[in-house]
DNA sequence: GCAAGGTC
């Protein structure tokens, strides 16, 4: 029987040598090598038989993809279309110069076979190269069978059973990609252009030496990357602080000291605090109610996937996870750490772990570690427990060489190896062992709880050294015991913003939200900085530049969430159908770049929006005629705001004519005129009546349909307020667009309410989450939670909204509106729950809050045992409220207002 | 000069 002669190819040569290296030894014959055309794809040649054929190989490979997609070549240069005509232009798919020798390389090596097997990486972007390796060798040699070969690791035994199980290529999975990248393309380019060519050149961009070079690019990846940071960042410049009472209590003893924490945390409301504070003041024993001695297990963390080392490496050492990829792959590359493009977080049943254990023993800080891990007697090892990811193409990243350090690493080279090594002894090891005991004790009703902890094993965190597991000693405590508390403080503090994202925290932010890939989150960030949208500080956080916080503000105007990453997490699960089968490729990009070009039409409809929002950052450079109202014309007369610059005539892009001043943006004034005028020109006569003359009169020409019959179409008119003519038309017909039924009139920037906007976009635009028309995706039924803006114009305080515990009987109270006559509009407190009677108005609780301050002040450091036993209240002076709602005086009752007993104590209550 | 995805 003749050999069949069969062309393998790989994703990437390390594959390539890798298969070809196990196959060529199950084969049991030599593996010759030879160069191809391009110098990084060697060819692997060996004897090997499949299902009983004898075949010779020939096993090459790719470098990632074969193809670019792109425009055909009449559309690539920026000005050669409207970037709208993109969401149609013909795209091509090429191999581009630098591919140009393996696609050589491909053809010639066809030629000679029978067989083509596709060794591509089995996840979707593999099936979409395998496509690709397919189209250029079936051009070569069209009589090729094609196979696919599908294996899950690097592994003898995976690598024999997929040659013995080849299968056909999934086209389904390939036109999933197809999709993306279209999608992508078509999308990126046309907003990047649009984006660029609007604002590079209208204004002052202070971050760039020449603005020629700018480029405001637009991405579905990279924009709501930034839409992380800008939210976070509006989150931070929103918050409110809020301050919070709680009850500390301490108790020294021969042991040490415990402090014991309030079990219901701390208290936005000053007066429930103190009352029970109060209580507490008033019977200041502690009596133990519960001693809970438990073993608590660390757990080591999972095995290494890119995204984790990533955002160790940021953690531990501040390396950025673009250096971190870098330097990683010159790890992987000289064969010391595996492939560390991978999602994978859990070894192979078939890995020899032990093995990569033993090649560590001989290093100097933790070979001790390694050997201890292989000793059967310390009973350290255990097996990793993996956390749920297989990309079924790569291992997690492991060490695959030994190495005490190489001469020519860098510091990062050296801490990432570390890193890599010293997590995978820790996946491999036992957890460490503690012993927590918690003691709860009961003042007058209250709980308060102490823990303490002490570590009995280290285990993985003698390796580990990067966590640690803090523990602290308490005194001992039986059930029922008594004590006095040694100090018992009511505490005040204020809430906090949160922290600006750290690198950390975004690739989290990104990983959930499924944007980029493990091998490409890191060009996205990376791409932010590059781009002058988001800058680092030194301690690896985020925050946006002018012009990123710009870019998302204007979008968020526009009521549009392409700052979001809705748009990414539907092409994902579209993308998703497309692979199943139950959506056809060209189905979905039909309908996503239908939809995406309405956007994009809107968007540059609205670009008004974007101007106001760059305008909030950069001065205007006047380079640009984008909007032309705010530059040059004819003069009307001397603004009379600004009292420096001239206003002048002039026509908007949408056609609508104003009066503008040419101070602008320092100066605001404007005179916006009916949306009904055909032509208007400046004339040489001037106003009698309106002053500070000379104010030059217009010669107005209305269009006929557009104004009421009995107007005349032709008006010489007067912008200085004498003119009724004019305002009745300005009345009649708007200051904006002819037709208000598809374009409504629109006011400048801050008047424009967002629910016209989102009107308007709901006209044209399907809702990005549920497909459906009638709604824009910001106000989507089904995404309510999502659609709420942090920034402080948008939240809003309503009614029911926060709680506070009732006073009587500690179920939450909301605050409601009252709508009686003398009241209506107050706000109160009032508890819901059956046979309690607790009622306060809201603003008797604040109104007194100032005074009750100064007395919480006066009660800590004045001297009545500030850091003594009972930080006591002086009550004397504080306002309650009875449960009728009229104020009370003096120290009584909080529930029923009588003078002789305390809330505690109340008989309404059934004490 | 534009995207995101492979990889070197």
């Amino acid at each position: 029987m003749s050999s069949i002669r069969v062309l393998n190819v790989a994703e990437k040569p390390s594959v390539a040598k890798a298969v070809a290296g196990i196959l060529s030894r199950q084969g049991g014959g030599g593996m010759r090598v030879r160069e191809g055309r391009s110098r990084f794809n060697k060819i692997f040649e060996f004897s090997y038989t499949i299902r009983g054929q004898q075949c010779q190989m020939f096993f090459t490979s790719v470098t990632g993809h074969l193809m670019e997609l792109d425009f055909d070549d009449r559309y690539r240069k920026w000005h050669s279309c409207d970037p709208l005509q993109l969401y149609h232009a013909p795209v091509v798919k090429y191999v581009p110069e630098d591919k140009l020798d393996i696609k050589r390389t491909l053809e010639e090596e066809s030629r000679k076979c029978q067989w083509l097997v596709l060794w591509l990486d089995c996840d979707r972007e593999g099936e979409n190269i395998a496509f690709e390796v397919v189209e250029v060798c079936t051009q070569a040699n069209r009589h090729l069978n094609v196979w696919r070969a599908r294996f899950s690791a690097l592994i003898d035994r995976d690598i024999r059973e997929s040659v013995e199980a080849l299968i056909r290529p999934n086209q389904l999975f390939a036109d999933a990609v197809d999709v993306r990248q279209e999608i992508d393309l078509r999308i990126g380019a046309s907003f990047t252009r649009f984006q660029t060519m609007l604002l590079k050149d209208a204004f002052h961009l202070d971050f760039a030496a020449d603005n020629r070079n700018v480029v405001l690019s637009y991405g579905p990846c990279q924009f709501p990357t930034l839409g992380f940071i800008v939210e976070r960042y509006w989150e931070i410049q929103s918050h409110e602080p809020e301050e919070f009472w709680t009850i500390n209590c301490t108790h020294n003893s021969d042991e040490g000291i415990a402090t014991f924490n309030w079990m219901r945390g701390h208290m936005f409301d000053y007066t429930c605090a103190v009352i029970i504070y109060e209580m507490c003041v008033q019977e200041p024993v502690a009596t133990v109610t519960k001693v809970r001695q438990q073993e608590k297990l660390k757990y080591p963390p999972h095995p290494l996937s890119t995204i984790e080392l990533e955002k160790r490496a940021s953690r531990y050492f501040r390396i950025s996870s673009e250096q971190t990829m870098k330097v990683a792959e010159d790890l992987y590359q000289a064969g010391f750490i595996s492939y560390p493009r991978t999602e994978t977080d859990c070894f192979s049943q078939r890995t020899d772990l032990r093995a990569i254990v033993q090649e560590q023993q001989g290093h100097p800080v933790w070979g001790s570690y390694a050997q201890r891990l292989l000793d059967p007697g310390e009973g350290l090892w255990r097996n990793p427990s993996g956390g749920g990811h297989d990309d079924k193409a790569h291992p997690p990243i492991h060490p695959t060489k030994f190495s005490g350090g190489e001469s020519r690493w860098s510091q990062d080279h050296h801490r990432l190896y570390e890193l890599v090594v010293r997590h995978f002894l820790a996946c491999v090891s036992k957890p460490a062992v503690g012993a927590e005991t918690t003691v709860e004790v009961d003042i007058a009703g209250e709980s308060f709880s102490a823990s303490g902890r002490v570590i009995l094993e280290k285990n993985y965190l003698d390796v580990y050294r990067f966590e640690s597991w803090g523990g602290s000693m308490i005194p001992t405590y039986t059930f029922g015991q008594q004590f006095a508390p040694t100090t018992l403080t009511l505490d005040s503090g204020v809430t906090r913003p949160p922290t600006l994202l750290s690198e950390a925290d975004l690739l989290s932010c990104m990983d959930k939200a499924g944007i980029g890939t493990d091998a490409t989150m890191h060009d996205h960030i990376k791409k932010l900085l590059d781009r002058c949208y988001a800058t680092k500080d030194s301690n690896t956080r985020f925050s946006p530049t002018n012009l990123g916080e710009a870019l998302v503000m204007g979008y968020d105007d526009m009521g549009y969430e392409l700052w979001k990453p809705y748009l990414r997490a539907m092409m994902e699960s579209d993308m998703k159908l497309v692979s199943m089968g139950a959506k056809r490729k060209a189905e979905v990009l039909e309908t996503c770049l239908e939809q995406m070009k309405a956007c994009f039409q809107d968007a540059r409809s609205n670009k008004a929006k974007l101007f106001e929002a760059m305008e909030v950052f950069f001065e205007r450079s006047g380079r640009s005629g984008a909007l032309e109202q705010h530059t040059g014309g004819d003069i009307i007369r001397r603004c009379g705001v600004c009292q420096e610059s001239d206003m002048v005539l002039r026509q908007k892009p949408d056609g609508n004519f104003m009066v503008g001043c040419l101070g602008f943006p320092q100066c605001r004034n404007a005179v916006w005129l009916p949306g009904s005028i055909a032509e208007a020109a400046v004339t040489t006569n001037t106003c009698s009546i309106c002053t500070p003359g000379p104010v030059f009169m217009i010669q107005f020409k209305f269009r006929r349909l557009d104004i009421p019959h009995n107007y005349n179409v032709n008006h010489l008119g007067c912008i200085g307020g004498c003119d009724e003519i004019l305002k009745q038309l300005v009345e009649i017909c708007g200051t904006g667009s002819r037709n208000t039924s598809t374009t409504p009139a629109r006011a400048r920037g801050p008047t424009t309410t967002s629910s016209s906007n989102q009107q308007r976009n709901s006209r044209q635009v399907a809702c990005t989450h549920c497909m459906q028309y009638g709604h824009s995706s910001n106000v989507c039924p089904s995404q309510i939670s999502h659609s709420s803006s942090a920034r402080s114009r948008d939240v809003s305080q309503q009614n029911g909204d926060s709680s506070v515990p009732c006073e009587t009987c500690g179920t939450p109270c909301f605050s409601r509106t009252a709508n009686t006559a003398n009241n209506r509009g107050r706000k109160f407190y009032s508890c819901q729950s059956q046979g309690c009677n607790f009622f306060v108005w809201v603003d008797n609780l604040s109104n007194s809050n100032g005074g009750r301050r100064a007395e919480r002040a006066n009660a800590r450091t004045g001297g009545r045992g500030r850091g003594g036993r009972s930080g006591r209240v002086n009550a004397a002076d504080t306002t309650f409220v009875s449960a009728t709602g009229d104020p009370v005086s003096g120290r009584r009752c909080f529930v029923c207002g009588d003078p002789s007993h305390f809330a505690n104590v109340c008989p309404s209550r059934g004490i």
